[in-house]
DNA sequence: CTAATATCTAAACATTCGTTTAGATATTTT
DNA sequence: AAAATATCTAAACGAATGTTTAGATATTAG
């Protein structure tokens, strides 16, 4: 009886790299337009080898989204750390245009656009992850509006909910829309807090 | 030799009801995910009497398009009509949040839906369809932008742009907002101005 | 009534989709 | 070296896609 497998042949790919490749393929074209095909040629390796990987294209696309997180995550960090109230928030705007023209090839935001894509009747955990990326956010603005003197909790809150609005409008205008008409826009956006 | 071509049996349905219906369920599901076959039960008539009446599923999204933009210039029409300049476009903004209330099951705007639905391979007659779309409106924002008084032509532009943006913003965000969070947006945006 | 013709139903079409399987290849442990 | 086993390539899978076709049905004109 043998308590430890014999090991044989390693896989020939970074599961990272490949993921990376397949986020940046959902990203510019979605879910349903992206197909196993497309898939095999960006990740440069065999369906075989994405689904022992991943299980199924839903998975590969979930483990996508979180790799999208955690690229944005550099961003978030920023307004994480910071402590300069509205101003901080701005920045954070402004660092995810820069974001959106540095990934220039791949429209939009991932995020955005999936919960665009996607109905009520999607995968769940898709869906939770989703909820979950809007809620974090949201937090952050909260926690920075916090930062502001003269505002009371329910101002906070709606100020919050402003601010992930038009985040999302950003979101999905960065898809159609020049990048010196979107910095007018976040000007404006800020104009009233 | 025949003239006048002998006259047989009549089609047993509506076009503009089938139309009517179709767009109804490319609101409601977008583009790729509404199969052929949903279409047939959702209008009532068969795949051949689809074909025969729009050609293929292409021109019968455009058809629903064209459909749609027809029940919205009841809206449109009003910010046409409109002197109120500033204030005006304002109850356009409302009375498009008001449309897509009316409307709840087809979520968001299908104009919108579909440009962030659609890359640029896309069928060139539908991207040009909402290209048209987003001119006219912007037309119809300069205008009233002209009626208030101290605005140079290069701000009337620069505001134009913005709101075309908030709108396409709003549209998209219509989908997963709540209403009363929409107009605490749709508020903010006029603040400004 | 009869011939002509357009619309109807329903089945079949070729493709593509996501997914699975069979067999060859390469690597590790004994 | 040899047995064991995981990954590789490549073909096949059933189901669903948009589209077309064949034949039955209904309506019009003469």
């Amino acid at each position: 009886m043998y308590l430890f497998i014999k090991m044989a042949r390693s896989k020939n790919y970074s599961e990272e790299e490949v993921i990376e490749k397949a986020m940046s393929l959902f990203w510019r074209n979605g879910y349903e337009t992206t197909s196993m095909q497309m898939l095999e040629k960006e990740m440069g390796i065999n369906k075989f080898s994405i689904y022992s990987s991943f299980g199924s294209k839903n998975g590969l696309f979930l483990e996508s989204i979180k790799c999208y997180k955690k690229k944005l995550s550099v961003i978030t960090t920023v307004l994480q750390s910071s402590n300069n109230g509205i101003q901080g928030i701005k920045e954070y705007f402004y660092a995810f245009l820069e974001f959106s023209k540095e990934n220039e090839s791949c429209k939009g935001c991932l995020v955005t656009n999936t919960s665009n894509e996607l109905g009520k009747d999607a995968d769940p955990e898709i869906l939770m992850q989703l909820q979950h990326f809007i809620v974090e956010i949201k937090e952050l603005f909260v926690n920075n509006l916090g930062q502001e003197a003269g505002l009371d909790r329910s101002k906070i809150e709606e100020y919050a909910d402003y601010l992930i609005i038009s985040l999302y409008g950003l979101g999905s205008a960065s898809r159609v829309f020049r990048k010196d008409q979107l910095s007018v826009f976040i000007e404006n956006i800020f104009k009233i807090l």
